[in-house]
DNA sequence: TGCCAGGCCGGGT
DNA sequence: ACCCGGCATGGC
């Protein structure tokens, strides 16, 4: 029985010390910033590698239009890559939402609740061979759109443990995945409200071009 | 001004 | 199994 080499150094302890710590300095985050399943769900695909600020652009244009809605978004779909231009990548963004939307629609009949009788593990294979859903999305969605105890890694969350020292190798997604869920009480508020502290943690003290994380509240860990 | 932002995919080694 | 370039807009 070998341990898990992103584990060697973040053991149950760490991992749950640098929670306490974050969640004692920014308090809850009340994530996701969006208010239906099907916003969440459009943000997850749109915020790839862009900041939140122009996919929030682009959900007010399909919003405005009164297309924030699967069914009549599929049908509409040739205004995709207009409405959605400020999240940028938009042309192929539009492919992927579309293809996701088709997928919702043909599946589960763009109804949340018949995707909510599904099994995890399950779902996130569906997920994934949607072309254009990742790993990273594919829990997002499954996290704050499904309600399920799914630990979201993104690339704050790779800076932040490696710049800290809490990784020492360089663990793939599914290990830092298995990590955090094995030393995390399976409920979604908590994986929620994790995700969230490190991507504000992350934002506001641990930035790429500032190697340097004064005040940030992980330096005690 | 250049670098960055809540990735993913396809092609090359 | 990695490593890289492409994809695009807007803020600082």
């Amino acid at each position: 029985m070998k341990t898990p080499a992103a584990s060697r150094k973040a053991g149950p302890y760490l991992i749950q010390r640098a929670y306490k710590l974050l969640f004692a300095r920014f308090g809850p985050q009340h994530w996701w910033p969006g208010d239906t399943p099907f916003e969440i769900m459009v943000g997850a695909i749109l915020t790839q590698n862009t900041n939140w600020r122009n996919v929030s652009r682009a959900i007010d244009n399909i919003k405005e239009k009164r297309l924030l809605e699967p069914k009549r978004l599929y049908e509409q779909r040739h205004l995709i890559p207009s409405l959605i231009t400020p999240s940028g990548f938009y042309r192929l963004k539009s492919k992927r939402l579309t293809a996701f939307l088709k997928y919702f629609i043909e599946h589960y009949d763009a109804d949340i609740n018949k995707m909510k009788r599904v099994p995890t593990a399950r779902l996130r294979r569906e997920l994934l061979g949607v072309p254009g859903i990742g790993h990273e999305t594919a829990d997002s969605i499954l996290l704050y759109a499904v309600k399920r105890p799914v630990f979201v890694v993104d690339a704050y969350t790779r800076r932040i443990f490696s710049r800290h020292s809490l990784f020492d190798s360089n663990p793939g997604y599914e290990e830092i995945r298995a990590l955090f869920e094995r030393h995390v009480p399976h409920r979604p508020k908590l994986y929620n409200e994790y995700h969230a502290l490190i991507v504000r943690c992350a934002k506001e003290f641990c930035k790429k071009n500032e190697p340097r994380c004064t005040d940030c509240p992980l330096n005690a860990v």
